[in-house]
RNA sequence: UGGGGCGUCGACAAGCGGUAAGUCACGGGUUUUUGGUACCCGCAUUCGCAGGUUCGAAUCCUGCCGCCCCAGCCA
């Protein structure tokens, strides 16, 4: 326990940002969070004590969404000298199940973050919620309800029409106490009785209706087996089990706001070790995706993904294996803010963190996607250049590889147009272009096969340019990416787009199946890579020269896989756009 | 016909009575053996609308308008 009482957080990171007076760089940009934390610190609250949580329930995995509550509940932990628990809000066995608590223990640790021993699950008060409610029912604030759910419903009434009380609301506290033993006891059966809180059926809040707190679930859990036939409800679990951790912020999302007065309520009725307050944030949404649990499970049960690690997903783990960084992840939370008001991000966004973080991390290599054959006439068959080329571009101390140049190599066929548009700088008959770091070459003539087809090109090359450089100063604008045809090895490469084809696919009125992108997958089976490709691990991160950001993944049928991950800006596909749209 | 929130550039988002930060996107330019990167420039006389208070309002008051959430024994 760090003991901080006067730490401020402007304090703690003013070492750091070394440049501007009292700039505080480093926490992000200001949020209302924050300064709640803040001020509740200044006010004195808590014994200036900091303690967070994040709370997922083990029935899903983590997505990007998550990824914002974490780095919240773990930022305003780190940023003010507190600490944050992983609780597991397992209250509901239907649907939980200990494959997500794992993934989910994964996820957060590979996103940065360590909750170290305070590892918690809502099911580890299965026996302290049960004893508050206990004392909800001896001070007549709780009752045994035998109405079914759909008499419940009935008499909770509507937005326009005050409840009816239940017909049990007045069962004496001894009857309640023994009916409730007897739940407990596993006497009854699904359905038969709920506890309810005596609130008051005529709130404008439809929470306060006499809410079910705790249920009959003949279900085992995951965690408590078959010792608990009742389950408490999230309402009366969630704000208890932040006072037994001895939470001081509770931070959720938008959609809980209302719940509040019944979190207090409870705080407020029972006699609890800790005062936690509930604060709300919008959750995040992002363009061309969807972020509920419900339907990224859908798309899985459907097999419209192949599963919770497709890197089409916006779940972390499909995030990890298309090759996002945690570090980009973090970068794009902050950048995106917290706030009240609920938006969609665009996901350039998250695209520029991504191509950001991995721009300075990756070493260049070249990788060709769609393979033409160029042959260079005037080079001799059997000789192989060796070339030194930087495995960083920028850095050139970092290192080099050898590349072979050789008669013949592979081109990207995106590469050649028989009929060059204006302002092309790359290959067309006549052309000349530098091979990054080979040499210059000029198109001479095309082979084709029996339909027309290009099939290779012909090109003679100027000996004198080798490395690439212009002997004369003559300008080639364009350069291209290459491999040696006798050299390269075969790689499968995975090319990820959006997952949907409209910025909103959740939009009402519609089913998001008819958005999702036909093309957010394609895959290359017969890339030419240079072979120092071949010696990456899966994992690793890389930039193939021209086309973008990958990351290689397991071999698949002993070929090596890479998938993209992002790729580069195209400034020439906006050109040719306007081009196109100008004529 | 109820309750709870929220409305600042195309998208996020600062702003907390003293005269509209930043990021992404977008447009233009410089450098470049990645049409990448980096760098430079431009991009809200206006803060949902209408009144009011004030020397002064995005910030305070009033009234409208719009959007989101709530009627699970889900979380």
């Amino acid at each position: 326990m760090s003991d901080s009482k006067t730490e401020r957080p402007d304090s703690a990171s003013a070492p750091r940002g070394a440049a501007a007076g009292e700039s505080r760089q480093d926490s992000g940009p200001a949020n209302f969070v924050r300064e709640r934390i803040a001020s509740d610190l200044a006010a004195g609250l808590n014994d200036g004590r900091v303690a967070t949580r994040f709370p997922p329930e083990p029935n899903g995995y983590l997505h990007i969404g998550h990824a914002k509550s974490i780095c919240l509940n773990f930022g305003m932990a780190d940023e003010f000298a507190g600490t944050c628990n992983l609780r597991f809000d397992d209250t509901n066995p239907e649907a939980e199940d200990t494959e997500y608590v794992d993934a989910i223990r994964e996820d957060v640790r590979w996103l940065g973050f360590d909750w170290q021993e305070r590892e918690f699950f809502a099911s580890d008060y299965f026996e302290r919620l049960y004893q508050f409610a206990i004392e909800l029912i001896k001070a007549g604030k709780a009752y045994v309800c035998s109405l079914p759910a759909d008499k419940v419903r009935e008499y909770r009434g509507n937005f326009y029409q005050p409840g009816k009380d239940s017909p049990d609301r007045g069962r004496s506290i001894e009857e309640n106490l023994e009916l409730f033993a007897r739940m407990r006891a596993g006497e009854f059966a699904d359905g038969q009785y709920t506890l309810r809180a005596k609130i008051d059926m005529q709130s404008a809040n439809l929470n306060l209706r006499d809410p079910p707190i705790y249920r009959i679930k003949r279900v085992d859990h995951h965690r408590t087996g078959n010792a608990w036939p009742i389950y408490p409800m999230y309402d009366f679990a969630h704000g208890l089990s932040d006072a037994l951790e001895g939470i001081t912020h509770s931070i959720c999302t938008l959609e809980f706001e209302d719940h509040r007065p019944l979190y207090d309520w409870f705080l407020d009725n029972l006699e609890v070790p800790a005062r936690p307050q509930q604060i709300e944030f919008a959750r995040l949404n992002l363009t061309y995706t969807v972020m509920s649990k419900r339907k990224l499970a859908q798309l899985v049960r459907e097999r419209l993904v192949d599963g919770w690690n497709d890197p089409r997903m916006p779940t972390l783990c499909g995030m990890r294996r298309r090759g996002y960084t945690p570090e980009a992840i973090r970068a794009f939370v902050e950048r995106i803010g917290v706030a009240k008001r609920d938006g969609v991000v665009d996901v350039s966004l998250l695209e520029h963190a991504v191509r950001e973080d991995l721009n300075a991390r990756c070493p260049r290599l070249m990788g060709v996607l769609r393979p033409l054959k160029l042959t260079i006439e005037n080079f001799p068959a059997g000789r192989s250049e060796m070339i030194e080329a930087p495995l960083f571009p920028d850095e050139p101390e970092r290192g080099n590889r050898t590349l072979r140049l050789t008669r013949t190599v592979y081109v990207e066929r995106d590469d050649f147009r028989e009929e060059a548009p204006r302002k092309w700088f790359r290959l067309a008959p006549g052309k000349e272009v530098r091979l990054r770091y080979a040499c210059l070459v000029t198109c001479t003539d095309v082979v084709r096969d029996a339909d027309g087809n290009v099939v290779e090109l012909l090109c003679r090359w100027d000996p004198e340019s080798l490395g690439g450089k212009s002997p004369d100063g003559r300008k080639v604008k364009g350069t291209l990416h290459w491999v040696s045809a006798d050299h390269a090895i075969d790689a499968e490469i995975r090319l990820y787009d959006r997952l949907f084809n409209v910025e909103n696919p959740a939009a009402e009125g519609h089913d998001f199946h008819e958005f999702i992108n036909p093309d957010a997958l394609e895959v290359i089976t017969d890339a030419k890579l240079e072979p120092r490709l071949g010696e990456m691990s899966p994992g690793e991160h890389v930039q193939f020269e021209r086309l973008g950001y990958f990351c290689a993944d397991q071999p698949h049928e002993g070929m090596t896989v890479f998938n993209r991950t992002i790729g580069l800006r195209d400034s020439w596909a906006k050109l040719e756009k306007k081009l196109k749209a100008d004529s």
